[in-house]
DNA sequence: GACTGTGAAAAGTTTCACAGCT
DNA sequence: AGCTGTGAAACTTTTCACAGTC
């Protein structure tokens, strides 16, 4: 039992991630790291989980409910020393180490995103950037010369890569991921409006602010829109 | 009875959007939207559970069940006809209307979004920017000249304005939120790293690569990182 | 024969409520 | 007294399986 701080038997080692943790404990553990690095840079030494629901908008249950999976954290009558859980989530989520990031596509968007500086504080380090178009091919974008696709393989070897972010044309989404996934590349972020098929064992999020506007316009339709009438077809 | 071809008595009219809808099947419309609109571009006429499970990956039980809250849109035996279909499922979720969308904070990441070609052809209408710094208000930015925050609520108003992006440095967010809100904006895209409080029947929804990246980390940091070995601190 | 629409079962997730530690 | 950690209960969501229609 060597892997994670938890003390049941769940065979580790299998190669799908299904380990006993469920996927959207997962999926906050990170916001739980944001929240208490943001009560550490304001001289928050303790807290409790009323204090970070408070914050998070969720019931301090499931906050205590998630941690449960890891281990026990907090000090009954006392609360959560905000470094120490702050140090245990990121070992946690792997967070104590950096990752190399490739981006894929330097457009418009790739661009952005070269040049955003929001990734590197956070252990995120983009490293190599690729381009399918000669004339982008050598330029430098945020510091980083663009290479062409034909050195993806070497270079996420080379460089220690083990993401990606997508940021071609939808077109190219799904070549562009079989590529990454062929050179063992396992978690991507994906720019683009399309659904890549991964195996197993391959993670894929998405950032599309399409279908984040499209989901809100349902309760805005009939919460009522100031001018506009929603007339029905049927 | 007369705002969704649904035959439950739901008490509709309340202000929170506590329809009998799970948020959850919400959330999938638009991308049942997205793959529909595919299809119709490649000349598929009808379809069915299956294939659009495949594409979606989703179980076709899942599908048609969501499908189920609104109505029976297919014909046993055959399928769905995806022109049908896909106008269904865009009047539901109110993507037959054309939205106003303001953008708020012109800097980098601003800029990007204002000339992102991607909202307008689902509908949404970047129409106004806004931003604090003297120094850009004034300027183009997209096509559209920014406007000082003192101006919003007469041009959210003026404009028909009813969603905002926020793309503001992160000190400023709960506060332009606020802004928003008293304006009488009810759905927020939230660029910034930052969980704004809304009060009921307001709906953020957040964008927000580095937490995309570090759930992902987790499966990443066991699974086996090639060269660097996570050790444990506990 | 092929597929939908849907109750009912199964699985997953959240919340409750309280024993137990500080 | 105050808060955690956690089984058990409540609730939500997904999947199953099949009657019904084309």
């Amino acid at each position: 039992m060597a892997i994670i701080s938890r003390d049941f038997d769940a065979p580790l080692g299998t190669s799908a991630p299904t380990l006993e943790v469920p996927e959207v404990v997962i999926d906050r553990l990170p916001q739980y790291v944001r929240t208490l690095t943001q009560l550490l840079e304001d001289g928050v030494e303790v807290t409790n989980s009323q204090q970070l629901g408070a914050q998070l908008q969720v019931t301090p249950a499931q906050i205590r409910k998630d941690l449960s999976y890891f281990g026990r954290f907090g000090k009954q009558g006392r609360g959560y020393r905000v470094r120490h859980l702050l140090d245990e989530l990121k070992q946690i989520l792997g967070l104590d180490a950096e990752w190399n990031v490739a981006v894929i596509g330097v457009g418009r968007l790739g661009n952005a995103i070269l040049n955003y500086p929001g990734f590197n504080p956070d252990g995120f380090h983009l490293v190599a950037a690729f381009d399918n178009n000669p004339s982008n091919v050598g330029t430098e974008v945020g510091g980083i010369s663009v290479q062409p696709m034909t050195a993806l393989a070497q270079t996420v070897v080379d460089r220690d890569i083990t993401i990606a972010i997508v940021a071609v044309p939808s077109a190219h989404t799904q070549s562009v991921v079989d590529q990454l996934v062929a050179c063992g590349v396992r978690a991507i972020l994906n720019y683009t409006p399309i659904n890549a098929q991964v195996p197993d064992g391959v993670r894929v999020r998405s950032i599309d602010p399409v279908l984040a506007l499209q989901s809100m316009t349902y309760y805005l339709a009939y919460q009522g829109h100031p001018t506009n009438g929603h007339q029905k077809t049927g």
